[in-house]
DNA sequence: CGTCATATTGACGTTAACGTCAGCTTTTTC
DNA sequence: GAAAAAGCTGACGTTAACGTCAATATGACG
């Protein structure tokens, strides 16, 4: 049961990140981990936001856009109207997430193309195999 | 057929950028426009690099990323090695965009239930509009 | 032909997201 | 229980991708 608590070191070999950046991470308020002492704690949910934490950099999110989502993630009893208000910045996310997933397939097809083309080139220009 | 060639001043209220931006790009090798004199000179072609590097920005990659991968769109009378240098590099970033849009559709889903869940919370909460 | 808009080249400033290093405390291990 | 390993808090450094400002040149217009 308590192994359930990560220390940092243990989190950088899970995430591979560095101290450098979760203690960023906890400064700039997108992971809370518990404390022994001085010695910080990463609990599952902190695990859990890492992930997404992680995940949204790869989509190309700033950390503080990150961050006002992961709220949407920790919705507990707050005020009506400040959930309200991550539940729309959270349709706001999904639809940004939509139109890039629409222009990423469009990306991908014109590349496609391209490759076919760039392999039609090299055909041309005498980089077949088999007919040597 | 000449004004086929933009100013940088037009380039920038088309594609809502700064002279600072195609400049930083031109320094960078990412646009190479014609002159006159000393005034730049956007081409079409120009332009559909500018599409591209946007774009790519757009789907989180660095200038340096979109630099090389940039190469394979203006496939021309480089060496045969060459060529199929930027051919393998535009494989590898398909292969990246795929396995991004295979994330992306992942976390749309997970976006969409957290949302899901975020509706009944709120209409638990008494800010259901019909029943009020 | 003056002036106002648009353009140019430096050069230094800024922000995000950490890296790196110093100096010190706390565990862990032998 | 002493040394190595792991962790902590500042504090300054770094890189990418521009922003901003100054000084200057050039083109367009009434």
């Amino acid at each position: 049961m308590n192994d359930d608590l990560y220390t940092i070191g243990r989190m950088c070999a899970e995430f591979d990140v560095t101290p450098r950046t979760l203690r960023f991470y906890e400064a700039k308020e997108l992971l809370f981990p518990k404390r022994d002492g001085t010695r910080r704690l990463f609990t599952r949910a902190c695990r859990a936001r890492l992930r997404l934490i992680l995940q949204g950099k790869r989509f190309g999110f700033s950390l503080e856009d990150i961050r006002q989502l992961l709220d949407l993630y920790a919705i507990g009893d707050q005020q009506v109207t400040q959930i309200a208000r991550t539940y729309e910045l959270g349709q706001e996310r999904l639809r940004a997430m939509q139109a890039q997933r629409a222009e990423l397939d469009g990306a991908i097809a014109d590349l496609t193309k391209q490759l076919e083309w760039g392999e039609k080139v090299l055909a041309e220009r005498g980089v077949s195999r088999s007919t040597g």
